[in-house]
DNA sequence: GGCGTTGCCGAAACCGGTTTCGGACCCGAA
DNA sequence: TTCGGGTCCGAAACCGGTTTCGGCAACGCC
């Protein structure tokens, strides 16, 4: 110990670096080497750089749990995801986290990840991450219409910044792509081929994306000045067997569509069931455009034509949105928005057949047994 | 103040229980209510029950940051993904993380997870999570062949557990789902269908799951008595794209496999546009089994025959098993593995032709482009 | 009755930081 | 010279827990 300089004993103990550590190398105290690293206006920037060097030299890293117990701030972002509810988010998780997680690093925070089955169990996850302070703050996956989760930490005062816009924008922050634009564009893309029947298939309807989904797929019909049929635009699906019912019934109309824009990739991916049972090509017989850039859907035949949401990217500024958010930024300061990226992969092109040619064809396919598609249920 | 029960101040303004609360509200001091709860045997059993009593009665819940100054122990399990490498374990990231994050849930623990682009950045990440202790212990996915997580994790006398046993032992713990045996079954399944030219296209060979699934096929192989053509067993793939190449080799051989057992599902993807190319059927000119149930298959006609690994069951196991490592017990003694479930969904049916007839159909389709093989390179 | 155990708990130090408060020092102006 | 006002830093309290140490009281024992 004597005579040795203060940074080698405590490298040699293979000791963690303290904040005394530093202190002692320097001969200050321990709050001057707070106060200089955290900026504080008191410390002369001579101090201020001396006391930096040294940290460096000897590594000195604060122990955010330590910070915390003093500041309350553990430096974490909090994310519950829902598993249970539908699998339309899942592909998309891996890019979503690596995104967060990238941002959250870039900062010096962290991710806490918990997951949970229903929304009940997200509730109690959030109630109790926010209990023992595990994050400082939370980002939520999915908005939905009258979102729980958005009123627990609003009571709580709990900095948080949504995936997706809430239905009441008060005190929210959120990243939001915007899939009305989507939908329109898909519409006004299925019409310039040359479809004049276009069904709609939407999402999940507790959740706000498919209120703005519909409302852009009824703008991009007005657009084109095609007329709304209500039977073509009554379903809805978030899995691939809701998707193919939602098809099936689209498709045994007297006067069937000859594109479908699907909400969601995931519902989208059913089409291809129904279309092979029906003796129907996708593409050719059949259109369909979807939304969210699946990776599902890119192994198909002919590949599905998505509207591909940047997932990484979204992860990232949500991260950055909701530390801003923690750090005390206004939540009406804190609220952006993307486009989707249309991705033309061939599911899509001008129809070969009319409505009623394509009711002849899945007449012809089903042969006697007409009441195929009661089989199911 | 005066008056009021402690319990009711604390509440009243809004104020997070601690363990001083409790104390006085029992008149003891805080390190007799801290050692109650931690059971230390120096505390009578009446004073623990009235402690553990009035503790849940005020709603107290220790900060596990203000435990981890003195302790150093967060409570918490570090998980670094490695999204850059391949996307062979993307799919079931969310199932994997959901058993995690139940398991962690259930025993007081929370999960800290980052990612990182490649084997770098996760050697960074992991010191960087060490140094600031956001971590009790980690759980390393993929295990490689001379894991540097693996030494990182050794040297620092971290706690670990691997998904995958290593090639070095020593000091590991682990969870493991046994390839080789599925391999082993996929080839009898083949053989018992009428199979007898069976390829193989391993995964990635840095992994240490590669060799035992290649292990696997040549066991099965000898079981029922199949010589090895080398020529059969020398592709890998983790992608689509690769599994396509692989596939392609072996097709274009003049004595091609009837079947061919893929240790990873994404490469197995990668068959389906080759036999689309090549003009043959899958499950009946060419029949396919590949291994671990990635969600990507079922959707491909037919649905892809494949040996499904149950990833939330084994992000559940690694959870506790990892605990116990942080707990003190011993790593060989916290070695568990499970099998897959064959899930046979289509893909793989008797041989329809011969190779020499296989090797015809592929020239018929291709025409005078014979080249074509060669078109992508 | 004196004495060593044992059971049980309080007092206080400690963990690694942050933050408040006050005081030493220097400067310029009165 | 004195005084007011900055500048800059040390001393010490504090955050919410854990852990060591020591002491009191009751007990059994010789």
């Amino acid at each position: 110990m004597t005579g040795f300089p203060a940074q080698n004993s405590a490298a040699a103990h293979n000791r963690r670096v303290t904040i005394s550590d530093v202190s002692d190398a320097l001969g200050v105290t321990k709050s001057t080497v707070s106060r200089a690293l955290n900026g504080y206006p008191d410390i002369s920037d001579q101090t201020r750089n001396r006391v930096a060097q040294m940290a460096k030299k000897l590594g000195y890293h604060p122990l955010s749990h330590a910070q915390a117990i003093k500041t309350g701030r553990i430096r974490s972002l909090g994310l519950v995801v829902q598993s249970g509810d539908h699998d339309g988010s899942r592909p998309f998780l891996a890019d979503f986290l690596a995104g967060i997680s990238f941002a959250a690093t870039s900062e010096g925070w962290t991710l806490t990840l918990a997951s949970s089955e229903n929304e009940a169990g997200t509730l109690n996850m959030l109630k109790t991450l926010l209990r023992e302070r595990k994050a400082d703050g939370f980002i939520l996956p999915r908005t939905a219409m009258d979102d729980a989760r958005v009123n627990l930490l609003r009571a709580s005062q709990t900095p948080f910044v949504l995936f997706g816009r809430p239905d009441d924008e008060a005190g929210c922050a959120w990243f939001d792509v915007l899939g009305e634009n989507a939908m329109e564009q898909a519409v006004e893309h299925l019409f310039k081929l040359g479809h004049r029947h276009i069904g709609f298939v939407n999402g999940g309807l507790c959740y706000t994306y498919s209120k703005a989904r519909r409302a852009g797929f009824i703008k991009g019909m007005a657009n084109v000045g095609l007329r709304l049929d209500p039977a073509l635009m009554t379903q809805s699906a978030v899995d691939a067997k809701a998707g193919a019912q939602a098809a099936m019934t689209l498709l045994r109309l007297s006067a069937p569509p000859t594109a479908i824009v699907y909400a969601v990739d995931i519902g989208a991916l059913g089409l291809y069931r129904t279309a092979d049972q029906l003796g129907l090509t996708i593409g050719q017989d059949i259109s369909v455009i979807a939304y969210d850039g699946a990776p599902e859907g890119a192994y198909l035949t002919p590949p599905l034509s998505t509207f591909a949401v940047r997932y990484r990217e979204a992860g990232e500024k949500l991260a950055h949105l909701l530390i801003r958010r923690v750090r005390g930024e206004p939540p009406e300061e804190l609220r952006e928005t993307a486009l989707a990226d249309f991705l033309d992969k061939g599911s899509a092109g001008p129809p070969r057949l009319t409505p009623v040619q394509i009711a002849k064809t899945i007449r012809a396919t089903l042969g006697p047994n007409l009441q195929y598609g009661r089989k199911d249920q």
